[in-house]
DNA sequence: TATTGTAATGTTATATTATTACATAATGTG
DNA sequence: CACATTATGTAATAATATAACATTACAATA
């Protein structure tokens, strides 16, 4: 629940809201620098947070945090991305198929299923066209 | 080829063989510091190199590379991962499907599929048969 | 309200991962 | 050999992330 976020994290949870794109934990400090918070540390404990409970995902290539705009997402810890090769625009595919596939898959190699990490890279439409 | 790998190159993929296991940037600077390489940039020199050929993949939710036992991996730049959430032991799934799925899913979203990159977590057999 | 326990924050330092920029050496080709 | 190209070497620094510990806020309850 959004409501019960603390301060740092409503704080950094609104960068995300503003922005819409995926950030990195540095330019997310920078901007919640002019609102007192001064470390690194601080701004990874939020998002560690906001990732827990599914609000923002982490795209492990990249080292960047998106917020899921997703209203109640299922992955909390699952993700997976549809990535522009080109122009890194970022878009969050819902999943309840890949999991499904993917368990199999586990069962397969004698492995049980908890998550996964999924990007797909390609080409977006308005990259395509630019050429 | 491997024959065309300059003496770098050969150097740490042989840090590879020896380990089979996913090593990380600094582990193989260690190791190959005795052979008289002194520099990360020369072991990420040697992994840019030995990724581009598909000798050896990127984890990249561990920043940790692994060695592809592929005769000739299909993967150079796509790859699918087992990923043991217990013990970090790691598998390499080959995957004609994989690339054939996520191609329908990019035109779906009026994207040009190029490349993947899938990790899937699961607790490994000797992990579960622990508990 | 005083006490006390817990969660949140703040602060400093440092670890880890990766790149840039530039210098030097080795190697192949005309 | 001269020259271009590829591989190496070297130093510095950027970018990402965590550890460890101090302080504050705040709610529960005696």
């Amino acid at each position: 629940m959004i409501e019960d976020l603390s301060h740092n994290e409503k704080l950094i949870l609104n960068v995300f809201k503003k922005s819409n794109k995926p950030l990195k934990a540095y330019q997310i400090l920078f901007q919640v620098q002019k609102k007192g918070i001064k470390s690194p540390t601080q701004v990874y404990r939020a998002l560690d947070k906001l990732q827990e409970i599914g609000k923002v995902h982490k795209i492990e290539s990249r080292n960047s945090y998106l917020i899921c705009n997703n209203t109640d997402c299922l992955n909390k810890s699952s993700v997976s991305f549809l990535i522009c090769n080109l122009c890194e625009k970022i878009v969050e595919i819902e999943d309840k198929l890949f999991s499904n596939h993917f368990s199999k898959i586990c069962e397969e190699f004698n492995r049980k299923y908890t998550q996964h990490n999924l990007e797909i890279f390609g080409t977006c439409i308005s990259c395509s066209e630019k050429k």
